[in-house]
DNA sequence: GCTTGACCTTCCCATGGCTGGAACCTTCAT
DNA sequence: ATGAAGGTTCCAGCCATGGGAAGGTCAAGC
């Protein structure tokens, strides 16, 4: 199987299963006599675990203690259990903080006329000098927000 | 004022600011004989207006905009209003996905003992190769879900 | 057997929104 | 005068990914 295919069969880009290889997440793949990677079905199986682990958010480090986890019959589901719980931890943060900004626009959006006129309260708020303004929240540091389209 | 200053006076760090302003969200501050950039007054409530813009998890290119429809004095409240509502609807995007990935492993967490022994719904899930699993979200492609500690 | 086109290979570059550091200059207090 | 604490520029890295160039390989059709 080459590449290509193991990219159909996983639903991982094949500029990301290079990439998974030569940041260690997976192995490097055998090659055929012209230099061509060849997947096994252990390789493709694994592909499949993380690709399903990125779906769920996980980061590559993450994965990479869980494929390990996923390989080792003899691993304790209790460090399985705690790498998820963390995650859920760190979503649900997030979560709460797109939640706040989210909120605050939808009040100033409500207030504001979206019309030709001047008059706006989503302007006033974001030029407010103090801390009280609608929903404003508490300094935590500024987190991307958005991905790639 | 000088950066320093001004970064303590908006919560901009001094290299946030010079970033900034090499990309042109902010015009170049002017310069002391001795080249320290000197903010005015007017330079520190826009760089407010960004602090807070980000902390409602605009993009530098959102910003710009509304900065420029700020400065605009005759500027019709709609734009504004359209493109906070278009935040309101990435976030909400977001949110939406995240919540699921929290959700699906939320339950797998629950079906997990999480102690010593090696039996493991969530990495039972994760490997398993059909679409039958918790909660399986449709492919929308993964997008990056953690941000700067 | 040779061309064609679809694959593969490695490599570097760009994204966003920063942060860190090196190397050097300026200001200020002692 | 000296040293610390600022400022300045520039370069590199983070994360996960896509784009593309330059070149090798493979399979099908003629």
């Amino acid at each position: 199987m080459n590449i290509g295919q193991a990219s159909v069969a996983t639903g991982v880009s094949t500029k990301m299963i290079r990439y998974y290889e030569s940041v260690g997440l997976i192995r490097p793949a055998d090659r055929t006599d012209s230099n061509y990677r060849d997947f096994a079905e252990r390789d493709v199986r694994e592909l499949q675990f993380i690709r399903r682990a990125r779906d769920l958010g996980f980061s590559v480090g993450e994965i990479s203690h869980l494929l390990s986890l996923w390989r080792d019959r003899d691993r304790p589901s209790r460090e399985v259990k705690a790498i998820a719980e963390k995650h859920v931890t760190d979503l649900d943060a997030r979560i709460a903080e797109m939640q706040a900004m989210a909120d605050t626009l939808r009040t100033l959006a409500k207030c504001c006329a979206g019309d030709d006129r001047p008059e706006c309260p989503i302007l006033t708020d974001l030029g407010e000098t103090g801390l009280q303004g609608v929903g404003r929240s508490v300094r935590k540091g500024a987190r991307p927000v958005r991905g790639p389209a």
